[in-house]
DNA sequence: TCAAAAGTGTTATCCTTACACCCATGT
DNA sequence: ACATGGGTGTAAGGATAACACTTTTGA
């Protein structure tokens, strides 16, 4: 009532893609050499664009020469001191995260370079996150290690409510114990090792824990943009259970195993062969070609593309894969 | 890059709280008489809290003198024209919306009236949400017929990717033909009925199609205060049944029947007594304490409390029930 | 002919859903 | 005694997960 506030609104988007097995991010890396890499990024303008979403595609278009299709919001960060580098003057800024799906065209390559804008792997900023190749060494080298002790100091009394201790939410996140490892919780594994100080942008926020280990874990990013990134992936891979947005990110014919690989680039993990097919098949959600295509040595493979009446048809339609 | 434009950042929480079979919505009547019910609001000042959780918390408390203990962000609504009535000048506002759970008790009433905020029912203002007697009539009497009639109307053509048809979001939405009544879809509902123009805060805004029943579509709210009960209520029935969340509704102790209860005015529709039971039993969500209470004429029941361990035992304790 | 990848068939297991029934208390 | 709400047992059905096996191609 008293003050009226002026603040800035960033949007931010994690723009995903995916070549082969390799699941994409669009990352921007500024003129000035040096910085980290960033998200696309842009100020909501509400004299330029009626909903933030609109101005958002433009932000993107704009910065990276790239057009998106699937647009979500994830959430809004708005904590003191995350949007900016420390010592940095101007008026607070909140950002809103979003997640954009898109096709990783090679046509796109070029213009993308020219505008500062190019794809990264994104386990390079969440090298916890991919499991395909078997448990990442790097959990039980660095990672656990560290949280467990930190796990283990006397914990700040929460304000609110009474949170969960850290020995239960490490547990939960990384799957000890006799809990499972649950690929969906990003988010969970992320806040963890920001709040221990394993994560660089949390030193520089000032909260930092001091446990630093001296293996980096994963790249760090501007500002928040890895957190955005961490939600993206958490909703990415839960979404994809019960939407069928995998097929945001396919050409528009492929093979099952092309459709697999894709789904376990997201997802992390590697799912069961025979069941996947029977699954996707079996839930109408895509029809055969009737071509066949032969990718390398071995027996060719049926063509598929999405069936598109299966949103006419069904309430729910994803792929929820079990695992292996 | 060129204008940095200032905003304001307003703060809204659905307050939610259950009463016996009654699910409650915490509202605030403005001095000015005759205004529209609202949500809890305040504008976030980052230099007055460091986080926008933190100033949300403070807001309600000195609006409605009641401390809440649950918070959790929904969603961020910029689009132009919403946050404001039409006329009002000022800065371009957006507004972010959080759901709060707390317990209606007896003892606030007084302080909560002095403040000029009230629960009310919050199936006045989402009508159509509530199945508990039978499917609402409203359903056919109005809804259905007007909804239809705009779906057959030629559709505007959307600027990104082909969205799905009106047809289809009203079944899916619904529950027509041969979809099941999905209750978390309450957001999807909604926002049919406000792009239909049924809805009163539509027409304000300049959004209405003009398809205007007679019949008053449940009590409107103030500015796109009911969006945000929606999309509370949506996230609310879809939480509860993977996150214990149910528990910050209800006391100390209760009985099972209460707990079903309460669940039930949350989803809205009755739920299968003995499946209920074992469900939550067998998910050791509860524990008897022991003592037994006669609420009525019958058999008297047992007394249960919410225990609390489950959080460090179960990675998602929730209570995913069964019809009927 | 053999490796590699595509594709099919069948069974065990668990979880959800529904139905049928008994128990303790107030009026 | 009987109405009312509390409480238990068990079986059918469907979805998931795991297993073993056949087919078609390139080298």
């Amino acid at each position: 009532m008293a003050s009226d506030p002026q603040i800035e609104v960033g949007l931010n988007a994690a723009v995903v893609a995916v070549n082969g097995a390799m699941p994409l991010i669009l990352t921007v890396t500024s003129e000035r050499e040096r910085m980290r890499d960033g998200l696309p990024f842009g100020p909501f303008d509400p004299s330029r664009h009626r909903t933030m979403e609109a101005s958002l595609r433009d932000s993107v278009e704009v910065q990276t020469a790239l057009k998106i299709g699937y647009v979500e919001q994830l959430y809004t960060f708005g904590d003191r001191g995350r949007q900016r580098h420390p010592g940095e003057e101007g008026p607070h800024m909140i950002s809103v995260g979003y997640l954009a799906l898109t096709r990783a065209e090679k046509s796109s390559e070029d213009r993308l370079r020219n505008a500062g804008a190019r794809w990264r792997d994104w386990y390079a900023y969440l090298p916890w996150e991919d499991w395909r190749d078997g448990r990442p060494a790097i959990l039980d080298k660095a990672i656990l290690p560290a949280l467990t002790s930190w796990a283990a100091l006397p914990e700040p009394a929460s304000p609110y409510g009474k949170s969960q201790s850290r020995r239960t939410r490490l547990r939960l996140a990384f799957g000890l114990d006799d809990f499972p490892f649950d690929e969906e919780r990003v988010l969970e594994r992320y806040e963890l090792l920001y709040e221990a100080g394993l994560i660089e942008e949390a030193i520089e926020d000032g909260n930092a824990a001091g446990t630093l280990t001296e293996i980096q874990l994963g790249q760090p990013m501007r500002f928040d943009h890895r957190r955005i990134m961490a939600t993206a992936l958490a909703r990415l891979r839960g979404k994809i259970k019960y939407r069928p947005v995998v097929f945001e990110l396919m050409p528009g014919e492929f093979t099952l195993t092309e459709l697999q690989t894709t789904v376990e680039a997201i997802s992390g993990r590697h799912l069961h062969k025979q069941n996947f097919r029977r699954l996707v098949e079996g839930a109408e959600l895509v029809e055969p070609t009737g071509e066949t295509i032969a990718r390398a040595s071995g027996r060719p493979a049926a063509l598929f593309r999405f069936r598109r009446q299966i949103l006419d048809e069904r309430p729910a339609p994803g792929l929820k894969v079990g695992g292996r």
